[in-house]
DNA sequence: GCTGTCTAAAATGTCAGACAATTAAACGCG
DNA sequence: CGCGTTTAATTGTCTGACATTTTAGACAGC
């Protein structure tokens, strides 16, 4: 392994870079060992700081772990679901914060993904997740909720919705839709007919679900798009006008 | 700024998270600048080696960018969509390989999502996606085509699918799911009767699309993913007789 | 006053060397 | 054989130095 001289970019960029294209490639093996940092300084003609900064980029990716003692160094590490899950929302929140998507296109996005889901997890839901989410519409229901618990127990039955589809790639992939669109949902003043219409078509979800009439799944979950649209129009109008 | 002297963690990594923090809930604006390193040093107790494999993290994950010289220092970085793309597709392509999502789940959820974005991109494509399909299409029918250009121009047909709906947040949520699946699809060999079977359906959707008509990209769509389904199955035999 | 040049300062990037902390294996001893 | 102890390997942290890059400001010349 050697790195261009040439390339004016950081060292420790180019050496992360290095190390990530091997273990991406799979020229390494999840759990095997890196050499030890010393190594990795002589092998690339650099100092241990350097290759230590290397090494923490791609500790931040989660590419690897580190042990310390005799027998340990970096890991290339497996990547789990839970943590790509927890990566993959941060990283859409933020790229919905930081690029100042408008409410419709997420709002879109979500629901046209989770109208995806609805027939697979029509088919394949389990009890647990319906009582998931009769659990969360019950919570809803309950007085003197505050918006932003509504806001949290609405993301938990869509989760439920979600991954009662029983596929954990779906389930990843719609996360970010479902999770980022919090900060946007919590911009929204739920009155309590709001909460009654939600509730209502959750409730016509959760329906829909157990009997595994995915259609309705489908009517319900469009109609819970056009309605969390204009609450969203609302909300914005609202804050245009303060 | 502190850090807690009881945890055990890594110095870096609780520096990391402290900064990161304070990056995600905004109490950080974009191109904000940090304080120096010598500065961060100062503040949470360790040496400026510390502090920089921290920033190093951060600079791992898009959140910050560093300048040299006088005015230079670690700026708070507007997350960009390509960038958040790429490490999207990184991110899931390693998710599925190392831990061995089957073909079935991986393909089953990409087709799902795919139907989603289908009625948007029939309403709103643009001649631009529609010429991009074609010219896929007609890339496919080359003869001599490996099999491996065969899926990148697969992909690059699908993806002009999925842009055709004209929903950022949709194609990149989207993009993870399309390009991780690369690697599997990589795994057959398709005969010319399958590139036929392919191209027909290809172009049965770009016609519906061009039609606006959302129905016949569905079932196009479906039968696609059927028949993706059973060309993976007997990829998955042949590998296991060999 | 304007302009171009030079210099100093500030900041990151890199290096070398040291020591601390941790861990597992090797070793010795009863 | 079993059980502490030592030892070696490795990462984590610190210190100080120097290199490189970039800008602001001083300064000279017109």
């Amino acid at each position: 392994m050697k790195i261009d001289p040439k390339n004016k970019a950081d060292l420790s960029a180019q050496i992360a870079k290095a190390i990530r294209d091997a273990i991406i490639s799979g020229d390494m093996n999840v759990d095997e060992r890196l050499p030890s940092e010393s190594e990795l300084a002589d092998q690339f003609e650099v100092s241990r700081s350097t290759v230590r900064e290397a090494l923490k980029r791609l500790a931040a990716q989660n590419l690897i772990r580190t042990q310390r003692g005799a027998t340990g160094g970096a890991f290339v590490r497996r990547l789990s679901y839970d943590e790509a899950y927890a990566q993959h929302i941060t990283t859409s929140t933020l790229l919905l914060s930081m690029n100042a998507v408008d409410f419709e296109t997420a709002c879109e996005a979500r629901f046209a993904l989770e109208r995806a889901c609805a027939p697979l997890s029509s088919a394949r839901r389990t009890p647990d997740h319906l009582a998931t989410m009769r659990a969360e519409i019950h919570r809803q229901a309950q007085p003197g909720l505050s918006d932003e618990r509504f806001c949290d127990s609405d993301v938990a039955f869509h989760r439920a919705l979600v991954d009662g589809a029983g596929n954990p790639v779906l389930s990843y992939q719609l996360a970010g839709a479902v999770e980022a669109m919090q900060p946007l949902m919590n911009m929204i003043t739920f009155t309590q007919r709001n909460r009654d219409v939600i509730i209502g078509l959750h409730t016509r979800i959760a329906d829909a679900l157990e009997m595994q009439n995915s259609a309705d799944a489908d009517t319900a979950l469009a109609e819970l798009t056009a309605y969390t649209l204009t609450l969203g129009e609302e909300a914005m109008e609202a804050r245009a006008r303060r």
